[in-house]
DNA sequence: CTCTCTATTGACCGCATGGTTAGGGAATTG
DNA sequence: CAATTCCCTAACCATGCGGTCAATAGAGAG
């Protein structure tokens, strides 16, 4: 219950035209609809919900966002940032093998790290029939693609260097691995269990891609029977 | 539109006490929620959809089932009969390495043709918090395990008569290649382009547990580069 | 014909929801 | 100070929801 009443002078500084950064209602509004979109769903979350997660009054919500759904959209972008990375910046100094190396361990890695979003779209992909119409299916369409795209062409380099032994085409290749890579999202997100740690998956790939054996323990972690 | 009107006879036969296999409205009304319940999900489909889907009064639906809840569980279980699958006879002709692949041909076989029913279990368990509890969760997990010990143990008895000649543990590559399943599963559900066709995703299959190259043509489908 | 049991309905109820409105207080501006 | 603008609220409204109820038709049993 606790009404702390947390006042919070709202640091005005508003001035000319930069209206952005003002960490007041606007934002405690949308960190509240956060969590709960993500935890519930968008139908399951009832606007005077957020308002009292907010600490703010149901009219308030509307007056900083004009509908239900126009909070939502906010907080999908809100959430969507975090999932533009820049590779390039940080692929450019290594070889093709470590590249693509890198480049599934942040895969593997960004899923661990933002698995509460990631489910949250997920859930949303699913039975929106957004799917292929402009809006949130589009987006992450568009880096899921983004991202198949830059390990297929560079399986392709590492293939036309010898690297890479396998018979696949590049796309066969990277469509395969691509695969693994959300068969290990889908473990770790629907098993609580995380079944293959990100280090073992990215073995196990390397393995698989490179004919790399991991020199020592081939043990994999859930060794039961 | 064509409201075709069919009142069909409905079956009497109630004779002593079989009160199964009544084909009126309750099986009318069970496939209406099947599908509503499956395209826009529980809290987004309200009782007067089902009964106007269902062309039947809202207070029948009430008379056959309870609660609204009631409802959606008989739903689930009547989407969940197709998944329990009788392996044991159909594989025990085969040998092990035949066996594996007959299992992972089912498994994306079954995907394909209840894409529906496979979404629709998805999004049920990616936002309600009832995985590991009691319920829908705990039921497809139990397939799940089921599936993947039957994988695990047939990858087991492979690799001991060395037809397997990967040095994972079972263990290890049963997580593998069913994360290589579930991949092709997501990549099924959400890009409706069947980007790796049950038949080309079992050639690699193939081609990575066994060795064996496809004699022939190698390529998949997509070759293009 | 009447009694009963199953199947079915339209009308209704209380309630929570998304959304609105009228207004109040504080700061900025003239 | 008065006017304006921004931020914020309590109270309200219309709608649709899950669910109930009394009534009823129809088919068999006696």
């Amino acid at each position: 219950m606790a009404d702390e009443q947390a006042k919070e002078v709202q640091a005005r500084s508003v001035g000319t035209e930069a209206r952005e950064q003002a960490p007041g209602s606007r934002d405690e509004i949308l960190r509240a609809a956060m969590t709960l979109f993500a935890n519930r769903g968008f139908h399951e979350t009832s606007m005077s919900e957020v308002a009292r997660e907010a600490r703010v009054s149901k009219a308030l919500i509307f007056w900083h966002f004009k509908t239900k759904e126009e909070l939502f959209i906010a907080v999908l972008n809100r959430l969507l940032e975090p999932y533009f990375i820049d590779f390039a910046e940080e692929l450019s100094a290594l070889d093709e093998r470590e590249q693509i190396l890198r480049l599934v361990e942040m895969y593997l890695l960004f899923v661990r790290d933002n698995a509460n979003s990631v489910r949250f779209f997920l859930a949303q992909l699913l039975h929106d029939e957004h799917r292929g119409e402009s809006g949130l299916g589009s987006q992450v369409m568009q880096l899921y693609e983004g991202y198949r795209g830059l390990l297929t062409s560079l399986i392709a380099q590492a293939q036309q260097r010898g690297l890479c032994v396998h018979g696949y085409s590049s796309e066969g290749a990277a469509a395969f691995l691509l695969s693994a890579l959300n068969g290990f999202l889908i473990e770790f997100l629907f098993m609580g269990r995380p079944a293959l740690d990100p280090q073992h998956a990215l073995a196990m790939v390397r393995e698989w891609l490179f004919g790399e054996t991991k020199q020592g323990n081939p043990d994999g972690g859930q060794a039961v029977a």
